[in-house]
Formats: C-alpha cells, sequence, structure tokens
DNA sequence: GTCTATAGAAGGATAGAC
DNA sequence: GTCTATCCTTCTATAGAC
C-alpha cells in the first residue's frame, strides 16, 4: 500500500528531523526516532538503510528550507532599505517558528564542511551580484556597497538575525536576570537590528 | 612524584580540550583523547574519573576564557567608540587563535543550558550598567544606549565578531568562489565590524 | 601512577517470521 | 510493510597486575 507506505516514510523523516535538531547527528539515537515515530526501528533501515542516509535527507531539506528565505529579497520590488527590513522580519520570524535551526546548521557544517561547500559552489554569484546591481545601483553607491565588501555586509545581515538564536541560552539568562525573557527580545529585534543596518550604512 | 602528575594530568585536559573543541561532547572519544595524550584510556579516568568530569572540566576553562575578554571594556580608559574598536579587534584576534572556539561553545550551550544559566546569574549586571553609565553617560545618550536596549547593542557587537566564525565553512566556500580567503575576509572584519557599528550609533 | 584485560551496556544494523 | 530477536561493534568504565 502506497500510501501506507507515504505515512510511515514521512512519520519517520518528521520523527528524524525533530530528534536531529534537537541532538544532533552525533547525540541523536535510532531507538529515540522510532520511538518518536511510534514505529519499530528495523522500519528506520528499511526506509533509509543507515543513520547517515537518513540524516543526509533531513539536513538537506532544511538547509533548502533556510536558503529559500533569502531568494524573495532579489524579486520582492522594493527599496534596498526596504528589502533589509523585509529580510529581517521574515527570516527572523521563520526562525521565531524554528529556533533550534540556527544552532543545528552551524554545527552540521562544521561536522561535514564539504557538503555546504558543495551547495555553495553550486550558486551563481556574480549573477547575484548582477541582478542586485541592475536593481539597486544608485542605493548601493550611496550606501557604500560595493561586490568586494558585499560578503562583510551581507554576513552583517545574516549575524543580525541569525546570532541571536545560535546564541539563545546566553541571551535568555542575560534577559531573565534583567526581568524580561527572550521572546519579547526576538519580538524587538525585528526593528532593531534593521534599524541598526540602515543607520549603519546611510552613515 | 607530583611533578609526573601534573605532566600527565596537563596532557590529558590539553588533548581532551582539543579533542572535545573539535568533536564536541556527543562525538567526542575517550580512546581519541587518550590517543592525544599518549597514554592509555585509563589513565582518562584514574585523573577525571567520567568522561562527563573531564568535559565539564574543560568547558568551565573554556568559558571562562571566552568571557575574561569582555571584561579590559569596563577597565580601559576610553571613550566608549575606542572601546568598541578595542573589544573587536581583540575578541576576534583571540577567535583568530581559536577559530573552533565559538561553535564549540554555541552548540554546547544548548546541549546543557543548565550551566551557563548558572555562570550568567553570577554576573552582577546592574553593577555592570551602573559602571558603564558613570563612565560613559554623555556617550551613551549621545548614541541612544539605555539600560533597556543595552542587550540588543551587546548581542550585536558580540554577534558581528562571533557569527564570521561560527558561520566558517559557509563564509570560507563564499570567499573562495569569489578569489579572495576567509583569513582575508577575518583580517577586514577587524575594521569594517568596527565601523559598522559605530556608524549605526551616531546615525 | 601506569598498563593490560575485560566487564557491561548501548548503539547501529540485519535475519527471518508473519 | 512491520515486527521480534539477535548479531556485531563500539564505547565507557572498572579490576587487578606491576
Amino acid at each position: 500500500m502506497t500510501e501506507n507506505d507515504k505515512q510511515t516514510e514521512e512519520k519517520i523523516f518528521e520523527a528524524a528531523t525533530d530528534v536531529f535538531i534537537e541532538k544532533g547527528m552525533d547525540g541523536a539515537r535510532m531507538q529515540d526516532i522510532a520511538d518518536h515515530a511510534g514505529i519499530n526501528k528495523s522500519l528506520l533501515h528499511y526506509y533509509y538503510r543507515t543513520k547517515d542516509h537518513l540524516f543526509n535527507a533531513v539536513f538537506e531539506k532544511i538547509a533548502g528550507q533556510m536558503f529559500k528565505k533569502f531568494a524573495p529579497v532579489l524579486d520582492e520590488n522594493l527599496s534596498l532599505e526596504d528589502k533589509i527590513r523585509f529580510f529581517i522580519r521574515e527570516h527572523i520570524a521563520f526562525m521565531q517558528k524554528n529556533p533550534r535551526l540556527p544552532s543545528f546548521i552551524l554545527n552540521e557544517i562544521h561536522r561535514n564542511p564539504e557538503r555546504i561547500r558543495k551547495l555553495i559552489q553550486s550558486i551563481d554569484i556574480n549573477k547575484l551580484w548582477t541582478t542586485l546591481e541592475a536593481q539597486h545601483k544608485e542605493e548601493l553607491k550611496r550606501y557604500n556597497i560595493t561586490k568586494e565588501n558585499l560578503p562583510q555586509f551581507m554576513t552583517t545581515v545574516a549575524g543580525m538575525s541569525v546570532f541571536p538564536f545560535a546564541a539563545k541560552p546566553i541571551i535568555a539568562s542575560i534577559m531573565e536576570k534583567m526581568g524580561y525573557n527572550f521572546d519579547e527580545y526576538i519580538e524587538e529585534r525585528k526593528e532593531y537590528a534593521a534599524d541598526f543596518i540602515i543607520n549603519a550604512i546611510k552613515k
């Protein structure tokens, strides 16, 4: 029954996603995944052969989701400033729903750098820059964003939204001690981060 | 022989530091640590009883080093602007020598949030703010840094220096594709990050 | 204090019945 | 397609000789 197949395979995939994100590849246990999926350990091997296969399937999917969030920035018919605001807001909102994702990815890329390297090599960065320049020539010049310092700028923008989640346990502890909480901090960050970046490039 | 003791215990500690930073708690193997130290596996247990004890000793030391880097900022007889430049430069220089440290810490705090929570609870944040305000009342007002938005600002500064190392495999791949390399990117970042922050708060 | 040998448990993976 | 039973390896940890 293909219907049933799909159900089980999907249940496994979802359970694996949860467990891998929570514990990482090394900390995850096949038994734990089976329990989460409500099935037997053998079925994991029936559908995915090895732990490695299962992990790769999960990671591929997640990394894809994460990178897809960057795409709309090149489509939206917005000013560069509004694109930055749009990206920060949407990216943080996405991570609010998946708060463990940044830490998971940042950890796993160190365990296997080759995987992410191949993914990056498949991106046409020159074209990306050409598109950006075609849409925002004036603004890029005014804000002093060049092809050369684009990596600095992009990693700054990414860091502004990603770092709070990567360092969540630290930040949550600090906020707690000051009588606030992490969720408030994140909600504020959507505006703070965007304003900070705009101010910095506007000089 | 206490002399010999010290040597072995230190060899173990250093080997454990290397292996834990490289592989994390879950990925590290006692055998691997013993090999790195050039001794037998049993000796690890003789000196540290369990893997957990050994890991805690290592983590405590490393987290301490990392946090100590923040302290001079409250001592130095510098303007707020120069303090920011000083911190960014020194912090990045420290991570240049220990590039795997950020990823290690950011990962382990998620595996055991309680540990970092206790460490933060032991810091007197009110006093920290009072000291900062006493030294830089004018500048803080001019730059619109308040006790309320201090966490936003501090995590921004920390993220500017830490994130590049946490995301190193991604950034290194991008730089490689553009014909540069990660080391150049980091060297540039010392100035870029400081300028970016100063510009943002100067408005 | 350091080693060898081994216990004891856990984890990934497979065989085989249904 | 799903389960039970089990193999095999790996890993932490300890016992005991020197």
